[in-house]
DNA sequence: CGAGCAGTTGAAAGAGCTCAAAACTAGTGG
DNA sequence: CCACTAGTTTTGAGCTCTTTCAACTGCTCG
């Protein structure tokens, strides 16, 4: 249930026997939800955070008139709202884009693990520095990169977090989205979202179709990307 | 020296005397950086994080071509770059744009109060998650709104920040940056900059002037900017 | 078979960009 | 005190990327 959770935790450092089964004794349950639903909101009081065990997820922000900025996509492994556990209420909601899977981990028990697992409170503080490493360069996407390239780095990042939990086979993977949920994500209309699918079809080096990437030419893809995975933090260290 | 910095943190949590006297005895210098100086390059090994104590600083991601988008602004009291703690390294450049002071605070330092003062641990967790609900919402205004909202923004958003550590005077406060840095901060042009700045002064909500932000309505601008402080998490709380 | 999404296409409008020049500021040195 | 420079702000004109709106196709499923 939480081995890419754990595959996650230990691309990036060492987990030890006991963090693990401190870990997976957190679970107090373990929750479904139907795609396209609205999982947490936003200005909700929380005491448990969520692993997305399986499926795909979001954290997106509305705005009165209904437009709507994704501002991460979430898969197997990762801690959707461990920032809860400190903020208590979440400045968006987040969206169980397919239909999702989450392991259940109460507050209290975070809390225990900060007064008596330095080490593992550490690395979800790193992991939640990821998350905020991962906002960083999609507001330099939003802000300064335009639309194919845009894209082109999103299928990037997702290729590499879907390989670290085993979720990609060959250069391709399953990314079962609407070009109108994409559209969300790279701060585009899903009609241009069309077009630019199409502009880097054109060019040879990856394709989005029925709900799967299949990248045909990687160079070329991170080339279009200007594609740099430093801000993944890939590396193992103690943290 | 830190007084500002305690009075962001106690905006959200208590803080104990043995907490601060704690934070105080944990910094090794004080630095200073001309304006316009890169202070921390990213990618650059860090055993040591800083804490603004005067001066506009940012954080700032750089395309090859010299492209380039700020990421966050930093006000006095922030820690510019607490997340070097779990992270290593940064994915971004830490820029003072403006003559900037800064307390050293060494890693071992924050090694310690995770091991040894769990509540201040948290605090400091919850000020690096207070950093990506920040940028969260930028990603938010770089996705979806045009460039009068995104602009009323920043500055409603720096109004709330300033104030808190008592840097504004009634609805008005300094902010010595050029058009061009504000661009590179909301992801447009100096030109659009430019011509944005005089739209809003003409609506009569803010002007910008001389290195200063003066806020004539503070309704009628939170109105175009779609402001809502939730993502500033202004309340008190035990984290 | 029809309803309802999701995807595709076309044409026109618009927000923001590029390029280039002019006007303003403030600091420097004669 | 004035000329000179460098940086910043302002303006104009044309262009591009992205949006808007509206229609049309195709697929899936009851």
């Amino acid at each position: 249930m939480l081995d890419k959770h754990l595959m996650k935790l230990r691309v990036r450092d060492e987990i030890s026997l006991e963090e693990e089964t401190a870990i997976r004794d957190s679970v107090r349950e373990i929750t479904t939800a139907r795609g396209r639903s609205t999982v947490v909101r936003a200005h909700e009081r929380m005491d448990f955070s969520t692993i997305l065990v399986s499926g795909i997820a979001c954290r997106r922000k509305d705005l009165e008139d209904g437009r709507s900025q994704i501002t991460e996509l979430q898969v197997p492994g990762d801690f959707t709202d461990l920032h809860s556990f400190s903020l208590k209420y979440l400045d968006h909601d987040v969206v169980a884009l397919t239909q999702c899977k989450f392991a259940v981990i109460p507050h209290e028990r975070l809390k225990w693990i900060t007064e008596h697992l330095p080490h593992l409170a550490r690395v979800y503080w790193f992991a939640t520095n990821l998350d905020a490493a991962i906002h960083r360069e999609w507001e330099l996407s939003l802000g300064r990169r335009p639309a194919p390239a845009r894209m082109a780095n999103l299928f990037c990042e997702l290729y590499i977090r879907l390989n670290i939990v085993g979720l990609t086979t060959g250069y391709s993977y399953d990314l079962p989205l609407t070009q109108e949920t994409l559209a969300e994500t790279l701060g585009l209309t899903s009609v241009h979202v069309n077009r630019t699918l199409q502009l880097l079809r054109s060019e040879g080096n990856v394709q989005f179709d029925k709900g799967r990437v299949t990248i045909s030419d990687w160079e070329g893809l991170t080339a279009t990307a200007e594609f740099d995975p430093g801000y993944l933090y890939l590396e193992r260290e103690t943290r």
